[in-house]
RNA sequence: GGGCGUUUAGCUCAGCUGGUUCAGAGCAUCUGCCUUACAAGCAGAGGGUCGGCGGUUCGAAUCCGUCAACGCCCACCA
């Protein structure tokens, strides 16, 4: 035991058994007779570095598979990464214009290139890094949603649904990001609350007839020189040049004046119809409003009913196109400021007013979304919305929290087409081929360009088309199209239906995952596998909140309150830092991240780490009989650890995993270490019985096992050491510890037992008695023999005296309506024993009061169950008995 | 604007269909201890009228109503 030190060091016992478990193949699963149990690992982006979120997520899901494992269950854990199209193309964009290379200057090929390189540099860091935490995944099996399998399934799939009518493609206004050049689907676009201005312009009619009758209740502008003009409020007056009518609602009595006439936009000068829409807001600004269908997704609904012209002002970029006519080049945002300053010049500002709204930026590059009419790719989602809500409402899949269930009935209740092509390079390239004029509105869709030439030849009747006749559409998928695949790409489920992995691992057991991609991958996971296998993806989903720091706040680079996870590991150890994340962790709920609680992992290490030294540490006397305490101490335990291992097995079935870590977290240190422990611990220098000593290596065993999933590494060590094992044998495929009945018997004796000691100890402590000093322990009335074996050995008691007489000299305390005294040599401070007496009489006192209130109430005592009642009248009998006693002390020492 | 959720000890949370687990746990705090497994520890102690108000009931942290504060999601009226 010398050469163990006193406290565990992790760093080495990690690398050494992270290492074992991959040289023996022991995260490797392949199909066989076993219950499989699943989890695909949600894919980090492939160029991502570790966060605290990651540590959380995968945590639980180590924690899951390593006990599904140990159940005796085929687990399997499939790692990879996701290509995170936007993402990462953003990030090489950067890095490339770092070294003064702009992408348009790059051919595809050339920018592909570069990005493959980045990813080769970059990619699989994370998975690194997640060997650290160690995590068990099955690495044989990494996969990445853009290899040759996954592509090829993501292709088939493209083609699959554009064949079954359910990808189109179409003008529409989508959310364009200027910055990145790409449309994005409705839920990568955040808002925020911005203070802007709202101008207000003058619309000059065009056909003004002096003179001209004005109905009653009209509110009518007039500058200095009698022409008249409606005022318009708007956010954005840069768009003016995109405006092809001017809109009214009908019902608006201030604007009744303006009804079938044009007026003019200001500084354009284009004359415009005045149309009527009840669309419009007759309380918001003047009741005007500007209709530029090119640029507002409501505005171009209005353009469709009334049959607008629609001018595009602006070019990919955001700047000012030469449709506009004007500021032709500039910014979207350079050209406000200018035109502003422009219409005060030339009088057609009428106001500018403070003004809060919300404006959508591009989840990616943060930068405000412009409404963009463009042609793209989408999925029709009604078809998957139907086939995807009942199995959620109906637990088929569960989702842990349940409230999340109506968040997803919600959004699918009110789905719209999914936007899936996105003007990117880096990600899977749309296997769509136009052919003829560059207008792209004849194409093929198909798997190769051979097919796509074979088909253009029968579709567009030419039978001489050549394969350069062809263009593939330039667009990528938006990186949730090869995602929403992953649990069936990964066993090869869309280009071999049906084979022997899809057939056995799926559907995947939990999926552990943020609540805030319930939409983006969740949901579309669910539609996917139905649509490609007839089954849920995953019959279990548990949502993991969001880790925060200390005061609540967000994790993030720039606030810097974000540790790195691998210093942490460094610095408590991989388990300690595993332990603290779980233990703040109820599902769903967000966890305040504090370094208190890793450093309470490391201490929990600190201590099995000492348990275990200890037990190493005795001599074993092989023919010594096993002292009696120590059998009833064996027999106790057993019943805890049941009892025990029953909370666990019921706290994991409802996903309560922090409460199960909890859980066994007491049993080792309170039950295990502070009473099992203490209880047969052999007297300094002298060994132990071999009974014990095996009885304790079998509870050591069982924690250890318990403990495995949430700590792997320390349990690995401790359990290797415990006994001599084969190589190769590891306690990742130990059973893990089954429920029995437990002695209820036993346990309450134990109970009782403690509340003694605890007595003996109150008066250790206020009498400041060292625990070495053995003391006798008076009962005045009857105890049973076991519990004051127990007494005996925990409170280091010479003897425990039943049915004696009351000893006024000495301390004395109750539990229950039993008293005891507790002799010493020194004499009583009377004066500080009447005042506890004194306070605990009267707590006595009140309490007696209330529960005789109680049952002197007819309606309790004819209307609450005789169980309740008795309970009741049993504390009434416990205080009256607990008061004489109390009261007969009272009386002794006051003589 | 619509929906969902939360509010219990200084902090983070548990308390399932109302009554013997009913006011709990961990951490933090305070007081003693370097007691030969562990001071990253041990032993003991203090601390909450369960967000406010009203109601149902013999009985409410638990059920109902209402108000308040906070959080999240959805929508996006220029």
């Amino acid at each position: 035991m010398k050469d163990l030190p006193q406290t565990y060091q992790p760093s080495d016992v990690e690398e050494r058994w992270y290492a074992y478990w991959l040289e023996h193949k022991l995260f490797h699963s392949e199909p066989d007779a076993r219950e499989p149990y699943t989890i695909v690992i949600p894919p980090p982006n492939v160029t991502g570095v570790l966060h605290m979120g990651h540590m959380l997520n995968n945590t639980i899901q180590d924690i899951l598979v390593r006990r599904a494992r140990m159940q005796g269950k085929n687990a399997l854990w499939v790692p990879g990464t996701d290509h995170a199209s936007i993402s990462t193309e953003t990030k090489v964009i950067a890095k490339l214009a770092a070294e003064g290379i702009r992408k348009t200057d790059l051919t595809r090929e050339e920018f592909l290139k570069h990005a493959w390189a980045w990813t080769e540099k970059h990619g699989g860091i994370i998975l690194q890094q997640l060997r650290k935490l160690g995590a068990s995944c099955d690495w044989d099996r990494t996969a990445f949603t853009m290899d040759e399998l996954r592509s090829e399934s993501v292709n088939k799939v493209f083609v699959d649904l554009y064949n079954k009518g359910l990808i189109y493609r179409g003008l529409r206004m989508v959310n364009w990001d200027p910055q990145n050049r790409t449309a994005l689907s409705d839920d990568e676009v955040f808002f925020v609350e911005e203070q802007s201005k709202l101008y207000y312009l003058r619309y000059y009619l065009a056909d003004d007839k002096a003179g001209q009758e004005v109905p009653e209740g009209c509110v009518v502008h007039t500058d200095e020189k009698g022409r008249r003009y409606a005022v318009v409020a708007t956010t954005r007056p840069e768009t003016i040049m995109g405006d092809t009518a001017m809109c009214i609602n009908p019902k608006d009595p201030k604007n009744t004046w303006l009804k079938g006439h044009k007026v003019i936009v200001p500084l354009v000068n284009r004359v415009i119809p005045v149309i009527e829409d009840r669309y419009v807001d007759i309380e918001f600004g003047t009741g005007c409003l500007k209709v530029t269908p090119a640029h507002d997704k409501n505005d171009y609904a209005l353009g469709q009913t009334h049959n607008l012209e629609v001018i595009d002002i602006f070019n990919e970029d955001g700047t000012v196109s030469e449709a506009a006519g004007m500021y032709i080049g500039m910014d979207r945002f350079d050209v406000r400021k200018a035109i502003v300053e422009d219409l005060k010049a030339a009088g057609l500002l009428e106001k500018v007013e403070d003004y809060t709204n919300n404006i959508g930026l591009s989840e990616r590059t943060k930068v405000p979304i412009e409404p963009r009419l463009s042609l793209q790719w989408f999925v029709k989602m009604e078809h998957f919305a139907k086939e995807s809500l009942a199995p959620v409402m109906d637990d088929i899949i569960r989702f842990v929290p349940e409230k999340y269930k109506n968040t997803y009935r919600v959004w699918l209740e009110n789905i719209k087409d999914w936007c899936i092509s996105r003007q990117l390079w880096w990600g899977h390239r749309i296997p769509a081929y136009f052919y003829g004029p560059e207008d792209e509105e004849k194409y093929v869709v198909a798997l190769t360009a051979e097919e796509a030439l074979e088909l253009a030849r029968k579709e567009s009747g030419n039978p001489d088309m050549q394969a350069s006749d062809l263009r593939q559409d330039p667009d990528a998928l938006d990186t949730w199209f090869s995602s929403w695949l992953w649990p069936v790409t990964l066993f090869d489920g869309i280009n071999n239906p049906g084979n022997e992995e899809i057939n056995y691992y799926y559907p995947t057991s939990t999926l552990v995952t943020g609540p805030d991609i319930i939409f983006f991958w969740v949901a579309r996971m669910i539609m996917a596998g139905y649509e490609y296998v007839g089954k849920q993806p995953f019959n279990n989903v548990y949502f993991t909140g969001i880790v925060r720091d200390s005061i609540g706040r967000k994790m993030s680079k720039s606030l810097g309150n974000s540790p790195d996870p691998l210093d942490l590991i460094e610095k408590y150890g991989a388990d300690g830092v595993r332990m603290g994340l779980m233990l703040a962790a109820p599902a769903g709920n967000d966890i305040m991240y504090d370094d208190k609680l890793v450093e309470q992992g490391r201490n929990f290490c600190n201590k099995i780490w000492n348990a275990y030294r200890l037990v190493r540490g005795w001599q074993i006397d092989e023919k010594a009989e096993q002292p009696k305490v120590n059998a009833l101490a064996a027999k106790w335990f057993r019943s805890k650890l049941n009892a025990a291992v029953a909370e666990i097995d019921d706290l994991f079935g409802k996903f309560r995993i922090s409460e199960a870590l909890m859980t066994v977290y007491r049993l080792f240190r309170d039950d295990f270490s502070a009473w099992y422990l203490e209880l047969i611990k052999p007297a300094y220098g002298t060994p132990i019985d071999a009974v014990s000593y095996r009885e304790s290596e079998e509870f050591f065993d069982a924690l250890l096992r318990l403990l495995h999933p949430f700590m792997p590494f320390i349990t690995e060590e401790l359990w290797q050491n415990l006994a001599s094992r084969a190589n190769g044998e590891s306690i990742m495929y130990a059973s893990m510890p089954e429920a029995g009945a437990p002695d209820n018997d036993i346990l309450a004796k134990m109970e009782m037992a403690q509340e003694i000691v605890n007595g003996v100890r109150g008066v250790r402590a206020r009498k400041n008695i060292p625990p070495k000093e053995a003391l006798r322990l008076m009962v005045l009335g009857k105890l049973d023999n076991d519990t004051a074996a127990f007494c005996a050995k925990l409170a280091n008691l010479s003897e425990v005296v039943t049915d004696a007489e009351k000893d006024n000299a000495a301390n004395s305390f109750m539990v229950g309506a039993l008293e005891f005294n507790v002799p010493q040599s020194e004499s009583l401070d009377i004066e500080a024993e009447l005042q506890r007496i004194n306070k605990e009489i009267d707590y006595l006192v009140g309490f007696r009061a209330s529960v005789e209130k109680k049952l002197s109430n007819e309606r309790f005592v004819n209307n609450a169950p005789q169980a309740v009642v008795d309970g009741e009248r049993k504390k009434l009998a416990d205080a009256d008995a607990k008061l004489e006693a109390l009261r007969a002390s009272l009386a002794a020492l006051s003589k």
